[in-house]
DNA sequence: TTGTAGGCGTTATCAG
DNA sequence: CTGATAACGCCTACAA
């Protein structure tokens, strides 16, 4: 007996297929004592149903679809995809969903056909979207594929997909200020690509918190690798005014780079330098000194955005959930004033 | 018109969805003009077949399944996972197959019953498996529910799954010769779990190797975190004869573990302490002093082990594919004689 | 309360 | 060479 079907069940209960599905599906249109003995039957056979059938169906697929973009190192080296994940995972399967990963690299059009391929071919029933670009292709074509998304974003646009909103503006606001209250006088902040929209508005953010607290802020825009924040900070340090100098890391890797140019320049960490990371990661916590980070929930942004994504699905529409604020794990990188680390 | 389908191709060339079919699947049984017309409005209306009705009909899902088992917090810790994920989804989509991840969490229960639910919803056409254990319930699981699977493993059974099979005997003669080479002359050897297979092959020729080049080796099993690293290594320091003393750690954290541990015993690295990782990531080149890596192949690996499914899948039976020995990326954690580092 | 009869979109069988 | 027609397994009008 290879695979179970509700035919067999209702020939050997003798009665139809469709008192088989009723019973199963908990509706009316069939006996108590029958709906008994189909269940009970159901149990003893170990039925399941076939999904691709129930999919053909009902037309849904009961996966989610999420694309990874960035290079195959990059996503390696950032923990926060693989809590992502975790959180998406843990989301999905309570609710019988799976989750199908796509990883089209770096090429914009390449994601654009996953997107095209997977709705074409029915294949999820909605993707998750991360990493929004200043006027992202990627909504408008899945608005024209009719595929559901929900975006994991900073910016609270008024209409649009539903989203899990992140308050960068809080974080940059935390960041900062534990920067100011170290005794840091200027700001340095490393962020990352210009075309993300967090990142536009981490800059605004840490602009704004940091003027009005009397802070001098630089900022240069670097790809998110060491090298790259290496760079932009030695770039930046000659900018600024006053020392010491506070930056902030768009990422772990910015942060790291900004170590080890104080490094190459003999700046001490954290006396004149204080560097602060917005990811938190094995290296902030290795790294020489260890580094200050905010803890995000990567996982319950996951689990959040895949429970959004589900609730559309079921067309309870809800537009907008909110992640708290990330608490910060003060760490040797930025404790000039050496107050003691619990 | 929501979804093409070959019923509107048929009906706008006014012959029958069995003809498209045909004509599609490249079969005989079809006129060349014909094809051509259907090739042709095909491309004009864009369709692409309907994945849940090519899978009902077919008994093909075309799609893969990966268990993640291990917790949330070292998955995203080790690189090794996400690059594999790249691999087999490279290798996966070039054959038209989806990914589906899975992360059914430590409980061993857990994951076995998401290869049940897979194998009876019919949906994925197989599996890959990491990390086998000894007496591996998942295997015959697996082969009771007729879910086809392949292993990535170094421990090369005669018969039984088709493998990707990891050289982790060469591996280990390199880092061990290579910690002789530097004049280490104990080995301390921080294994993983001793119920994984590969542990205990690694145990075996790393203490193969050593005694045949006359050193000592003292073993000690732990958990893969840093902690448990830094216990181990603690413990086994005490146990070891002659220093100086090459330590191989069986992942990155054990690794990492070994520094702190002779950071706080105050053992110079490398001069008395030499540390190699059997794993690179970025903590281990981020690290103070940075560690000496094998470079396996975590992509390719996971794309042998795709292709290596994909093939068995289609009945093309191949039981064994070798991924070369690893490289060795040395660093100063064990360049003891302080060759300069190219 | 139950059974019959489609249909979801594709592919394979079997007549013409 | 072509075209109905019947599955694949499930669900749901509708009829009995």
């Amino acid at each position: 007996m290879p695979h179970v079907t509700i035919a067999d069940i209702a020939g050997r209960l003798g009665i139809s297929t469709a008192a088989v599905s009723y019973a199963l599906n908990g509706r009316p249109g069939v006996s108590a004592t029958t709906r008994q003995r189909v269940l009970d039957l159901v149990e003893e056979l170990d039925w399941t149903p076939d999904s691709t059938a129930r999919s053909l169906r009902s037309r849904r697929s009961m996966a989610v679809g999420m694309a990874l973009s960035r290079d195959a190192e990059e996503i390696a080296n950032e923990p926060f995809y693989s809590y992502v994940q975790a959180g998406i995972e843990q989301a999905l399967a309570a609710r019988g969903y799976s989750l199908m990963i796509s990883r089209p690299g770096r090429r914009q059009a390449a994601e654009l056909d996953v997107y095209r391929s997977w709705a074409r071919q029915r294949r999820v029933d909605g993707v998750i979207l991360f990493d929004l670009l200043a006027d992202d292709p990627r909504t408008g074509l899945l608005e024209e594929v009719g595929l559901p998304f929900v975006e994991v974003t900073s910016e609270a646009a008024v209409d649009g997909a539903p989203r899990v909103l992140i308050d960068d503006a809080a974080d940059a606001g935390t960041l900062v200020s534990h920067l100011a209250d170290q005794g840091y006088r200027s700001i340095i902040h490393l962020s990352g690509p210009g075309q993300l929209t967090h990142e536009r508005l981490r800059a605004r953010a840490v602009a704004a918190v940091a003027s009005a607290g009397g802070l001098e802020v630089v900022s240069s825009a670097c790809r998110y690798t060491m090298e790259d924040g290496a760079r932009g900070f030695l770039e930046a340090v000659g900018r600024v005014p006053r020392q010491p100098v506070g930056v902030v890391g768009s990422s772990d890797l910015l942060a790291l780079g900004a170590l080890r140019g104080a490094g190459l320049l003999g700046l001490p960490v954290p006396d004149r330098i204080g560097v602060v990371s917005w990811d938190e990661s094995l290296p902030c916590r290795i790294s020489n000194p260890p580094l200050t980070s905010l803890e995000r929930r990567p996982i319950t942004m996951g689990r959040l955005a895949a429970d959004l994504l589900l609730d559309r699905l079921d067309g309870r529409a809800r537009s907008l959930v909110r992640l708290p604020a990330s608490g910060l794990t003060v760490r040797a990188s930025s404790n000039r004033m050496a107050r003691e680390i619990s």
